[in-house]
DNA sequence: ATCGCTTTTTACCAAATGGTAAATGTTTTC
DNA sequence: GAAAACATTTACCATTTGGTAAAAAGCGAT
């Protein structure tokens, strides 16, 4: 729960009292390995924070392939943020990928927050801004590398992901099939 | 000078004074193409609302290569926000690509908005978010689509940019060569 | 129109990646 | 512990893309 408040006072001050209120506000939800946290074609019921365990967002392409399009692990919000606010269809699938565990928020609940904390709009659209430039970040650099750069990269950023997150889901994630990222993992050693 | 209004008013209800403030704080600034409208290594000036033209933002990767990583056109805002926030260095440089008109901020007026508009740091904030949130919805597709691919929605995506900016811009920002872009262009036909 | 400069296209070959299929390794289930 | 299911690696060849270089096309200034 600490991490939550620390999380959030980043973008703005607040008062113990909606310190408190905020607390009272989340629901604690535990996902198996592979269940959904949010579905296309569905309206996303919560926006969450994730305590313990991994998340991919995915979607297919026009092609019916599965694309892996970022990896969320703690202590970062997972949610199709747009989506959630409008209440509108997400066109994305949110999977746990380990055994999760996390801070949600119910629309209900967070309009609350927004209703009862003054600064609360400001501080959620920062929240938003953030989850948005650090999936630019990492998307980004993708595009203009190779597949080993790519590989590399990714080792770098999310030292930790390699070990808790099959290769097919990386190999999406990077742009290139299974067999090519299994070829560079040999060529690399 | 209306089009800046109409944008900043999908995020938030205006009064006139407001809107007359805004207004008044705004810099008409004149690019000629390929001047630069902020810079690697340098405080960016200015966030800008693109009235005519075309700009192009880049970096130079570990390789020295220099990429562009998003084209900004018409009625959007320009600047690396992050960055003209915190009025830290930039890693990027924002370029003309055509002769430019712009409305733009200085980071001392557009903090004068902030400290005049209740509103205003939510409305910001929402900007920002909607500059980040179109970028990773261009950006990201381009990472899992083979380069023929990527060239047909660009085509889609910005069907007045293919005129406008030079081939070797597009070949950057679509990650692949130019020599690969013109093959493309030729199969295509 | 001509020259000089930049942009775009072409050609060629080398290297990287994809697609199909099978083999190996690992985990889960009974 | 064996069988089944799933994940990863390997191999093969076809296709795509990159790198180097040169030709063609476009454009601006004189």
């Amino acid at each position: 729960m600490e991490k939550l408040i620390e999380y959030i006072l980043q973008f703005g001050n607040l008062n113990p009292q909606q310190i408190n209120f905020i607390k009272s506000k989340t629901t604690e939800v535990d996902l198996k390995k592979d269940d959904y946290f949010s579905e296309a074609g569905k309206v996303p019921k919560y926006i969450g924070f994730v305590l313990e365990g991994v998340f991919r967002c995915c979607y297919y392409n026009n092609k019916g392939e599965e694309i892996t399009h970022y990896f969320i692990d703690e202590y970062s919000f997972v949610s199709d943020q747009q989506k959630f606010e409008a209440q509108a269809l997400s066109s994305e699938y949110i999977q746990a990928v380990t055994d999760c565990k996390l801070l949600a928020f119910t629309k209900k609940d967070w309009d609350a927050l927004s209703n009862t904390i003054v600064d609360w709009d400001r501080i959620a659209a920062k929240i938003t801004q953030k989850c948005l430039s650090d999936a630019m970040d990492r998307r980004s650099p993708l595009v203009s590398e190779d597949a080993t750069t790519r590989y590399l990269s990714f080792l770098q950023k999310y030292p930790m992901l390699i070990n808790r997150v099959p290769l097919s889901y990386i190999a999406s994630y990077l742009g290139i099939t299974q067999q090519s990222l299994s070829r560079i993992r040999k060529n690399i050693r």
